[in-house]
DNA sequence: ATTAATTTTTAGACACATCTAAATTATAAA
DNA sequence: TTTATAATTTAGATGTGTCTAAAAATTAAT
């Protein structure tokens, strides 16, 4: 059984797998984990030899599958949690990420499946990102990111990756919201900012911004 | 802020306070919470410094009005997450007390009033234990211990003490469930044992059933 | 290819909550 | 009231997860 520390290492290790696509570093690592990277080593070696995942010193870490069904297991949890609080508690999106940081760590398979019944099985959560079933599958959203759109181009927005309170808050004042419609009508190549139209109205995003908004095309 | 180990100390702390009335002994407490009793001697010296008890060695412990008001938050949390699983997720009044020790835990004034209202302010968990409110106040439960019961009286159960799986599943299996009318026909004097009826069939109950049940005459 | 800068690991320490074993205090019995 | 028993505390140790400072390995720069 693992403890909330090791669970959430590999929750990070998994989710910067999937953001770089490369093996993960320490450096990288402890500052998502806010700790210093001789407390990453330390934790690596631990999990290594739990066999959750590959750990060459100076050579980055890996999942294996074992390490990637614990990732997918505590996820699932997170985004069913922020789902429940959003939908039957009437939390904002905003507000949900720090409490389903407490929540995901509950341990009853009976508790997490009993939700997601309640919940009647949601393939997504608030901030739009996928909810692995009770098997760890999930379904891949078919969303493209902002940055990759070209002038005039529109599509729907359907998933946000950063959910800090502010960012999230800075969003909806400005309707940026799941399902709005956006449209890019210029680039700026200086500072990679875009103007775009939300609901007629016009204004700026930075890069910052642009770059954690996923679009339906 | 509190652990998770020192709010469970605070909570068995206030829960014997109420079953005896009187200052909390070491030894009783370490079994409760299945530790050894210098385990204990050190936390009450930790507990006494953030002034959240009175503790005197050798002479027993007892909640200040801090260390209550924190144990009456546990507890409301507590009960609160016991009757949400029960009343939204369908689980059964024997599996709530292990999750529910869990979610206890979980740190959010917001999250814990949303489910309170979310539920409609209940006044009694499952078991029906009173739920303290947003301030602490909790109703005094007119119920009387089965064991004060005379031959022929009659009275219906409406609060069960322990909550182990077990004794639930027995009670369960024996249609004693809360709201259900039960006469004592007859006590037996060697063993503390008394014959009951409920829906007119006839049973046998040891000591510890009839201690653990409350019933409004 | 050697040096410099960066990244990562090791070594040693600490706080927390626990333990065992020994010492101390309180309580009950003779 | 002295002794025996029981309850409690102290002393010293352990495992977990963290830290700082120093050492080692890797990567980048000249």
């Amino acid at each position: 059984m693992l403890t909330k520390s090791e669970e959430n290492y590999i929750k990070e290790i998994y989710a910067l797998e999937q953001k770089h696509k490369a093996d993960v570093n320490t450096n990288l690592l402890a500052e998502k984990i806010e700790t210093k990277a001789s407390s990453v080593t330390d934790m690596l070696k631990k999990l290594a030899k739990k066999e959750l995942l590959i750990y060459q010193k100076y050579k980055g870490v890996k999942l294996n599958s074992k390490g990637e069904k614990i990732a997918l297991s505590v996820i699932r949890k997170h985004r069913l949690w922020e789902t429940f609080l959003v939908e039957k508690l009437d939390f904002s999106w905003d507000e949900v990420h720090k409490v389903a940081e407490q929540l995901e760590h509950i341990r009853s398979e009976k508790l997490t499946n009993k939700l997601d019944v309640y919940l009647n099985f949601p393939k997504v959560d608030p901030h739009g990102n996928p909810i692995p079933d009770v098997n760890g599958k999930l379904i891949i959203i078919d969303a493209v990111c902002l940055d990759q759109f070209e002038i005039e181009e529109e599509g729907i927005f359907i998933e946000v990756k950063d959910e800090s309170e502010n960012f999230l808050k800075y969003l909806t004042k400005n309707n940026i919201v799941i399902g709005a419609k956006i449209k890019v009508l210029e680039k700026e190549e200086f500072d990679n900012s875009f103007k775009i139209e939300i609901d007629r109205k016009q204004f700026n995003i930075s890069e910052n911004v642009i770059k954690n908004l996923y679009l339906k095309k």
